[in-house]
DNA sequence: TTCCTTGCAAAACTTTTGCATTAAA
DNA sequence: TTTAATGCAAAAGTTTTGCAAGGAA
């Protein structure tokens, strides 16, 4: 047995997350996966670009984008669209919301419980609901008198 | 009296909205207004550009995106971010939320009343809700068996 | 071999900016 | 006349694409 190994072995559980998704497991894929899948968080193409040749890591930029949107196309990941200037990428992909912290652009999950609508209009003749985003814009609290 | 004056008179109506929320209604800034403002859209940049110019309006890129942002940031209209290609801005600044037709890209405005909230997350400590912005994703419904 | 993936550079797109010119008060 | 707004072109930032080279099956 192998007596350091970390208790996750986040390569292998990702490389066998690929092969579940139909995604041929290359290295590019693992070390991306591996990064963003290693917990819930939401990140940029170049944060992750960075990431990458911080460790090291040989991987250019088109191979990131390429890979994310593959990944987002499969439901491996989910891309989001929060403010104008960029993407991220959501390593979770189970229903939830969002905090959006607009001092700092920080992302904060909210979990699907602590939402709860008691209404929501009902989609136009002939279309269906395909999933909703909600974005809760947050700012500091004033201090107060 | 004027007698074959439009029902509302939208230049004039736009030149007073801009001159209420502290902008100098120069001839470009009563284009975009008059356009945006004559009913609730939501149109993009070069939506707008296209609009203008075909109409023999001179006008620059440049001075339709320093206008909208200018507008928005007074609050006379409002920016969206449904997909991440592009900005879309708002006439209606009034509280409500949208539909998004993915396969067509068009937005539908959804009244409030229509969304009603039974729980929501409260603010992490320090911070206080800005916003919310729900956006609801609608696709085709596949017809039926 | 054959197909897929990668890297690089260039291109495409949206948006912003610098600066000379023009228009507004 | 003084200040602010405009147009143009260039720059900046993000994302996509074309294509040659490399790697896997």
């Amino acid at each position: 047995m192998e007596p350091n190994l970390p208790v996750t072995d986040a390569s292998g559980v990702c490389a066998q997350r690929l092969s579940d998704f139909g995604i041929r497991p290359t290295a590019q894929r693992l070390q991306i996966a591996t990064l963003l899948l290693s917990a819930p968080q939401h990140l940029s193409a170049e944060q992750i670009l960075a990431s990458l040749r911080a460790t090291g890591a040989r991987v250019s930029k088109a191979t990131v984008y390429n890979t994310l949107n593959l990944f987002a196309s499969r439901g491996l990941i989910r891309q989001l669209c929060v403010d104008g200037s960029r993407a991220w990428f959501d390593s979770n992909v189970g229903p939830h919301f969002h905090f959006h912290d607009l001092d700092s652009g920080r992302l904060i999950d909210v979990p699907t419980p602590d939402v709860q609508f008691a209404r929501l209009p009902a989609p136009p003749p002939g279309m269906e609901m395909a999933g909703i985003d909600l974005v809760i814009r947050l700012r500091k609290k004033p201090a107060h008198l």
